[in-house]
DNA sequence: GCTTCCATGTAATAGGTTACATGATTTG
DNA sequence: CAAATCATGTAACCTATTACATGGAAGC
């Protein structure tokens, strides 16, 4: 799922500013699954627009570039509809925090438990991003979602907390060998 | 985090050939946090060898290309090292799936159920992929990264089985409002 | 007075994937 | 007998990021 899409598909809830979407994607739900900075939004809600899958009304304003409201169209609507047919790709991540735990052996032990600490905090953070969120009404996909961010984010908090000795002491795990 | 820094680091670990990091990405420990295909990984380890951080030793096959065996050298270890101070860049994740769940109000309810039938399939394959990669003895990271991986897929799955009816009967959650 | 928010867009660049090209040996 | 495994590499392509360009209004 590319950036045009995922544009249509905050579009197919309702009408929104390149600006609105990119702080969808950033700070809203769409930010648990998708992130895409200005300089690829703003190129895909064009040829979106050039392809009659949204339309786009301009709000003239002063001191700052014309607001532009873009909205989907039935066509836009049946595309997107149409995608959520096709096979999902793979997720795709990609982690320097579970790399330098990987590779934590050649770090100066001070520097990793900084980042344990920092790591935690960021989780603290999302699971306050959630809560925020979670005001108000919602859809079925948003419910999910939010106990999905929630359950995640507080398993990976506690789980450093009981495991970074594990790190920080740097003790060579042998397995049992009940075999012998 | 890119290719060429996660070679570098799984030659950190031991002399390996381009095929074989491939494998680590791909079924490794490494595949909890990065995955990349050929196309980048020959390149850089050619670039990698220009700049003296790994040496290759060849070795002749028949009916195949020569065995390319690269190693690293002390150059190459300072370097990872190195990189390895600098900081953390944010983990990148991006998700057809949880895309899906978002906008599953938008999906034919057959559909839904096969997605979520094939993700905890997905979750319990690569709980089996951590087991298998569990025998023998394991350095503190990967011990970490074994448990990490375990919990998060039994999550998942367990969560998948206990939340998929919010998202199945397309019930609204309506928030209670205890201050009016 | 500084920072953040609003608001759009482009150009250069980075970083990667996919498909192609080749082909023997082993496993099911 | 087909498929997977081993094994390297390139070229075309795609997608997205970063940095730049512009600038007023509102909040702290």
């Amino acid at each position: 799922m590319d950036v045009r899409t995922v544009c249509l598909g905050i579009l197919s809830r309702g009408s929104a500013t390149g600006y609105e979407i990119q702080k969808a994607m950033k700070e809203g739900w769409p930010s648990l699954f998708f992130e895409a900075s200005y300089g690829s939004i703003y190129p895909a809600l064009a040829k979106l627009t050039d392809e009659g899958l949204v339309t786009c009304r301009e709000e003239t304003e002063v001191g700052r570039p014309d607001r532009k409201v873009y909205s989907i169209t039935p066509e836009g609507d049946q595309a997107f509809s149409q995608s959520l047919l096709k096979p999902l790709t793979p997720d795709r991540y990609r982690s320097d925090f579970l790399a330098m735990i990987y590779f934590s052996d050649s770090l100066p032990p001070a520097l990793l438990q900084k980042y344990l600490d920092d790591r935690i905090r960021e989780h603290q953070s999302e699971l306050q991003l959630i809560d925020e969120l979670s005001e108000g009404d919602q859809t079925p996909g948003e419910a999910f979602l939010m106990e999905w961010g929630r359950r995640i984010n507080q398993l990976c908090i506690e789980f450093i907390a009981d495991n970074r000795d594990v790190l920080e002491d740097g003790v060579v795990v042998q397995q049992a060998e009940a075999a012998e």
